[in-house]
DNA sequence: ACCTGAACACCGTTCAAGT
DNA sequence: ACCTGAACACCGTTCAAGT
């Protein structure tokens, strides 16, 4: 590899930390946005995502990325696609035997894919989904569900109760996690267990009784996973065969 | 009641629809911002409440609320605190033979209570709960739950995952009802239902074989009462003695 | 067809100044 | 103590104008 004085020149070196301005004359495209979107909720989380940060981080203005996208919403739908799309679903050739955890993997699965990308979880509350890859997602989850020996009716809510929980939790756990990366959050974390703690039990006395379990995080899963054990337990319940 | 020429008028009449702007004179106060920002929810949705509309709409400018409110999180809890405040909860003297159902009416209760404030619930989802009313509404929870022969853990674990479902299932309840209510939204879902019917089968075979339990909805509630009897059944399966 | 500058109608919050 | 006007640093989206 040689360069001659004509070839355009490497790019400069850089401070990580903030997103470049891309070079401008590489063509917008959706494809080009959702990765500078996907950049900065990962950088600095779902409320610093907006159009005029994604335009600037493209090196363009806002306006420009209306000729590519509908507009907020859309990109949101379409950051949520991107991630369903990077989930490794392995097709798992639904075996009754191991249908529990065959549902529990899958379920956790699509909670720490969600998990990877900060609070992005919230954008996919009480979305309907539409688009490809969350419909492959939701396609395989179907097949896996309907080897549990469940009505066709429990599966298709089940479909919709699991993801719900996955995507609720996500949303809850980016928040427990960005609270305790700072100084300040990790104290707040702890007065709050003070404040738990010391509650008249004369008004609270349930909450004083079980100061100690209310505040219990063994692992940072704990939590997910007792639900997704409550959920679970409650589908074979309802087994028909 | 006679009227002298010094007594203030009394208001003028105005047309109803949007709020009025209260009479300046009356002091400000954490009370009537809440009630102002909960009428622009019931109103006008989350989405709509500003500071500088709750403002407006006291008859004020949006600086004179921070006396009273540290900022628009606060606010938000406040409002939050304010519904659950509202909640009827009867103490239900915890009845072992009858917990499942219990449990039940509370956690619909609180579904509810939620829904009568459009998609407030959204500001509900991830926040600890330490507002006096709400503390209340997690007491008397854990008190009920407490009769069901659960351990501690378990008990202290549910109180998070029951309302997390209350509330979750009431974001998505309040958009889903958003939606049927403008003819845009109602064509909409119509046009969701055409499109999941008309999914090319080959990429997805178990989204077109389930199409019709997908869309189904007998009755509003059906989706949210079907995941609140899977997780009291898994609870019922955690159960020690 | 794609991109842009400028504008419109908004935000939450701060702060010096008033009463 | 409580309130306010004005400002700061942002938003999403539109639209006429450019290439």
């Amino acid at each position: 590899m040689v360069f001659v004085s004509s070839d355009p020149l490497p790019p400069p070196p850089r401070l990580a930390g903030r997103a470049r301005a891309e070079d401008p004359r590489t063509p917008l495209s959706r494809e080009r946005i959702v990765d500078a979107a996907l950049a900065v909720v990962d950088a600095d989380g779902l409320d610093a995502l907006s159009m005029r940060r994604v335009a600037a981080d493209l090196g363009t203005g806002p306006a420009s990325l209306y000729a590519h996208v509908a507009g907020k919403e859309e990109l949101l739908e379409l950051c949520i696609d991107r991630v369903s799309s990077t989930l490794v679903i392995p097709d798992p050739d639904p075996d009754p035997d191991r249908w529990e955890e065959q549902v529990k993997t899958f379920v956790r699965d699509l909670h720490h894919g969600l998990l990877e990308h900060r609070d992005l979880a919230r954008a996919s509350l009480a979305r309907i989904p539409t688009a490809p890859a969350t419909l492959v997602v939701i396609d395989r989850l179907l097949a896996l569900l309907r080897a549990g020996g469940l009505s066709d009716q429990v599966v298709a809510w089940a479909s919709d109760l699991l993801p719900q929980y996955a995507v609720a939790s996500a949303y809850e756990a980016s928040l427990f996690i960005e609270r305790m990366a700072t100084p300040e959050g990790e104290r707040y974390m702890q007065d709050v267990g003070a404040y738990f703690a010391a509650l008249p039990a004369v008004r609270f006395p349930n909450i004083a009784a079980l100061a100690g379990p209310l505040m219990h995080n063994p692992t940072p899963d704990a939590r997910f996973e007792f639900g997704l054990d409550v959920i679970v337990r409650g589908l074979v319940a309802l087994r028909t065969g």
